[in-house]
DNA sequence: CTGTCTGCAAACCATTTGCAATCGT
DNA sequence: ACGATTGCAAATGGTTTGCAGACAG
């Protein structure tokens, strides 16, 4: 995906085409650091001089309507905000707070046993796992 | 694990017992509704008329500390205490917000390359799945 | 020109904190 | 009695909202 093909899609479904949105667009699009609106905001000022936080929050919910970005609670603490909408996990470093991505070669619910959610409509998952990068391990054995 | 339990625990690690943390516990453990703290706070009032929110956080944040709960950013906004700190997973409806516990039969992260982990030290992890639940499934179709 | 969009500041809500009074040991 | 713990109310921090003015179409 691209901004302009993003650019696109807001004006099909009758979404004007700002600057600022350009600005968030350009500040998310390919961005591999799933990070939190304030850090898109300071990334977007780059682009645009004075758009607001509230604008990129503004920005990122239509977005996320539109299912170009997903939003998730990763570190307890704010929402981290992450344009590849497909399929994959994460994994948080607990030292470092460093969110990398995971590829799911398979259907990730297999060991749940089917019984659980016979019956059930699943439409999307979450899978976080946590522990120590292996930078953070490296630099700990370095430290210590 | 009982109340009592928790409570020498608590009495191990210098904690001393107060009526507060017994109704916090009381309100806790055995709990499989996945709570807010504020959920607690209303049911650990029927313990102790007079316990505070910020008490009810407060002994969360020490219980958690034990590793006697866990809480998670489920529902985007706010955290949800669960007693149950042995591995699974959870559903949550996106229509009725309800969440449910899922029993996973085999290492969940078996579907993740190799390769991607690689070096890094897990620790744990959450997985939520999400979609509609039965009973809401069940009265969608009877309502339209 | 019209109605959408932005920026500001205030509102919000869950959680945390500071501190004086209280209570467990 | 002593120090840990509580309750209150205020502070915090991320996100949302209301509204007047700005701007895209």
């Amino acid at each position: 995906m691209k901004v302009e093909d993003a650019v696109l899609l807001l004006k099909e479904k009758g979404y004007r085409t700002t600057p600022q949105r350009v600005a968030v667009l350009k500040a998310l699009i390919g961005n591999k650091h799933h990070p939190t609106a304030e850090q898109l905001h300071k990334v977007a000022l780059k682009s645009y001089k004075s758009i607001s936080l509230a604008t990129v929050y503004n920005v990122l919910q239509i977005l996320e309507d539109m299912n170009l970005v997903r939003s998730r609670p990763f570190s307890g603490t704010g929402l981290h905000y992450d344009p590849d909408t497909t399929d994959h996990a994460h994994f948080v470093c607990n030292k470092c707070r460093k969110i990398y991505d995971l590829r799911m070669v398979a259907n990730p619910w297999g060991s749940v046993p089917g019984s659980a959610v016979k019956g059930f409509k699943i439409s999307g998952y979450d899978i976080v796992l946590h522990g120590t990068c292996k930078s953070c391990l490296q630099s700990q054995r370095r430290v210590r």
